[in-house]
DNA sequence: CTTTATGTTGCGGG
DNA sequence: ACCCGCAACATAAA
């Protein structure tokens, strides 16, 4: 589930649930999604601290108390959910944070392929360096710039490194709403394909977040990629599925051209 | 049993 | 140096 609209969400969870609240208790259900930090740790650290902030930057969640940082990634499985205390455990419950009113912070995953961290707000730069600019706020020049990579252009837009926050979803949709195909290299875009893509990244980047999630529209890829025979929205023709840069990706093969160089 | 899943990283090879 | 595909991580569902 979680791409950048979707981490977007949980941030709100977070501001709703816990901003300005005083951490009571932290339970650790299954240690195996903590990193670098054990669950005595983690507890020490955080409880009786205020929750001071909530940030994202791409696909990172980063909530501030008082000097001391929680940085949670959500890998395919992950999600935060609001409870009040006392609401059922779920089978996927991994930890816990209850504060002062009642209301618990629950992180929830399955697939445990991320997890948390912990950091000092000092160290916060550093364990963010090696991502790039947030995919909902760069700006047009420098999403030219992180472009001028001889590509394709699908494995550069999911890349954290270049540009934070898209995933396969995301991806697929952008470069559908351009018209460009997956496997396009990323350097031999011309001007207006290159505005037509960030164009589209903004289109869909605005209607998600405004969601909390990546919707499922008919009049979007998102829709139609579970079909058995799926259609493309825009000219009804059949889409096709196959994989891009290690990814299942669908595409629609007469609104998106050629590969090659053109 | 096999395949697939909205993520990230590290490795081998071109 | 740059780029690609692929396995691995852990787990569930089709």
């Amino acid at each position: 589930m979680p791409e950048l609209p979707d981490v977007e969400g949980f941030r709100r969870v977070l501001v709703a649930c816990v901003e300005g609240r005083r951490v009571e208790r932290v339970e650790v259900i299954d240690p195996g999604v903590l990193h670098d930090v054990s669950g005595a740790q983690l507890r020490r650290r955080l409880k009786g601290r205020r929750v001071t902030g909530v940030r994202r930057h791409g696909k990172w969640l980063l909530l501030d108390a008082e000097g001391t940082v929680l940085a949670l990634h959500f890998g395919m499985t992950g999600e935060l959910v609001c409870c009040h205390t006392g609401d059922p455990r779920e089978r996927h419950d991994r930890v816990v944070i209850a504060v002062d009113t009642n209301r618990e912070l629950r992180y929830r995953d399955q697939r445990k392929l991320q997890g948390l961290w912990l950091l000092d707000a000092t160290e916060v730069d550093g364990f963010l360096a090696h991502q790039g600019p947030d995919a909902m706020t760069v700006s047009a020049a420098e999403f030219d710039r992180r472009l001028a990579r001889r590509r394709g252009v699908k494995a550069l837009l999911m890349d954290q490194s270049a540009l934070a926050g898209l995933g396969n979803l995301l991806t697929d949709e952008i470069l559908w709403r351009a018209r460009l195909h997956p496997a396009r290299r990323a350097d031999n875009l011309s001007d207006e394909e290159r505005g037509r893509l960030r164009d589209g990244m903004r289109r869909v980047l605005r209607a998600a977040v405004a969601d909390g999630r990546v919707p499922e529209r008919e009049t979007w890829l998102t829709g139609h990629r579970d079909d058995p025979r799926p259609r493309c929205p825009r000219c009804h023709g059949t889409l096709r599925r196959s994989r891009v840069a290690g990814r299942t990706t669908v595409w629609c093969p007469r609104c998106q051209r050629a590969p090659g160089s053109r």
